[in-house]
DNA sequence: TACTGTATTTCGCTA
DNA sequence: TAGCGAAGTACAGTA
């Protein structure tokens, strides 16, 4: 069966589900009253309340309350799960090491336990990423500035990788920052320090750097020009007005209504 | 009842219970075979395959697969949850504005529909955060180093907050940052702004510029003494051999075996 | 494994 | 609301 449900079971039939279910590498949910700790790169302890716990087969586990997007709790993938009843509450510890670390969800009540058969074949296929500005000015590097010519993605210097480098029309070299949206300080350091290693490379050229983002904020663009870099305003995606909720997407054949 | 659930329902019993569910405030998980679309910051589409999705009271959405910690595709709080059935699937659309954004799941089949009354008063107590090294600093400065003097905490500059200010022993201006753990050239870069920015406003004071962090990477150290700034090692929590797996915490009374 | 940077980051805080 | 930075960030890519 793809799925296995116990209503307000008992913990030991509980435990039965939750230790079979861990063995074949099903996915569980359980629901109910626990307590949280938590040990390793910092600590946590999180008092008696209603969660939803997630357990994936790959060793993750989430804890989740009514609220936020994130997890209270949880435990990233490669973790150890094992299920256990102790002084009438059924546990749930998830280990891994380096770094060490020790998840503890016990619980007092369980309202539902639910185990099921997991298969995912597709691969998400995004759009809009830093990744496709990257593109979309190898296409057409003209879009940064006419007679760029880039000559490397990914560039390695002594201040790191970086995303875009090449020249200008006057062959000097030139270091593209990108990003996917509205910047802050920490990109024209970045930029910076890219610069400034690449001027170490090719000393008494004029290396340019040239940050190319949607835009930037006030202080930010007080920094690039304090700095002599420059700022080019540009999306991942060209203007396709995505957010048009008057025409009908072609693969939303949704009505309202 | 806390928990409702459905086993394999028609598409038209799982609705009236997204629905009543969606107005009541419950929490809803469902698992079944289904492709998302998504359309916002970014856009993305996903393939069908079996996924739980979490729908919270908040308005947050999320959903998951047998692997990752995060999400395959979510919405982040505050979004607007509506189902409904169309070309024979159980379609859930969650919507916001600002930044407009659009997630669509499509079931075309559904295993389990639950809805859950969550209460959780409870609020999580974490220790170890950047927030807690700063006390710890405040509690006894000569950590940083004899004679530190911290006059304030999270100082305004041009350049954006800093962490501590305060002077040394020769009465000079002390810039700290700090980090919960070990870390790369943004927290050299992020320290080296602020140290420009106070040594505009103190001239000629000779501003030092102090990072403290478990570690850094020797880059990082390269940029540092390249800078004349300085590191000092600190952890969040004193040396508390936290991950001891030999000697029971304790509030841990489980038992091995 | 360690280092580096991105993210539909999320989240909290402050002006 | 926008700006700024932390996070038990997670995650991917690379050396």
């Amino acid at each position: 069966m793809s799925v296995m449900t116990l209503h307000r079971p008992a913990h030991r039939d509980a435990l039965a589900l939750l230790e079979s279910a861990f063995g074949d590498g099903r996915m569980v949910t359980v629901f109910g009253r626990c307590r949280v700790e938590y040990d390793g790169r910092a600590s946590s302890s999180l008092g008696p309340g209603d969660r939803l716990v997630v357990c994936k087969p790959d060793g993750t586990i989430l804890v989740h309350t009514d609220e936020q997007r994130e997890p209270v709790n949880w435990q990233p993938p490669g973790c150890t799960h094992r299920a256990s009843v102790r002084e009438g509450r059924l546990r749930i510890r998830s280990e891994r090491t380096s770094p060490e670390e020790r998840l503890d969800v016990a619980f007092e009540r369980i309202e539902q336990v639910s185990a099921y058969e997991v298969t995912d074949r597709s691969d998400l296929a995004l759009t809009g990423s830093e990744e496709d500005l990257r593109q979309r000015i190898l296409d057409d590097p003209s879009l940064v500035e006419v007679g760029f010519e880039p000559t490397a993605a990914e560039r390695e210097t002594a201040a790191g990788p970086v995303d875009l480098f090449g020249s200008d029309a006057e062959e000097r070299p030139v270091v593209v920052e990108l990003k996917r949206r509205r910047v802050g300080p920490s990109a024209a350091s970045q930029l910076t320090r890219y610069v400034a290693a690449v001027d170490e490379e090719f000393p008494e050229t004029g290396v340019r750097g040239i940050l190319v983002a949607p835009s930037v904020t006030d202080r930010t663009a007080a920094m690039l020009d304090e700095r002599g870099l420059e700022f080019v305003a540009l999306e991942p995606v060209g203007d396709e007005d995505t957010a048009d909720a008057s025409g009908a997407s072609p693969d939303d054949d949704a009505e309202p209504g």
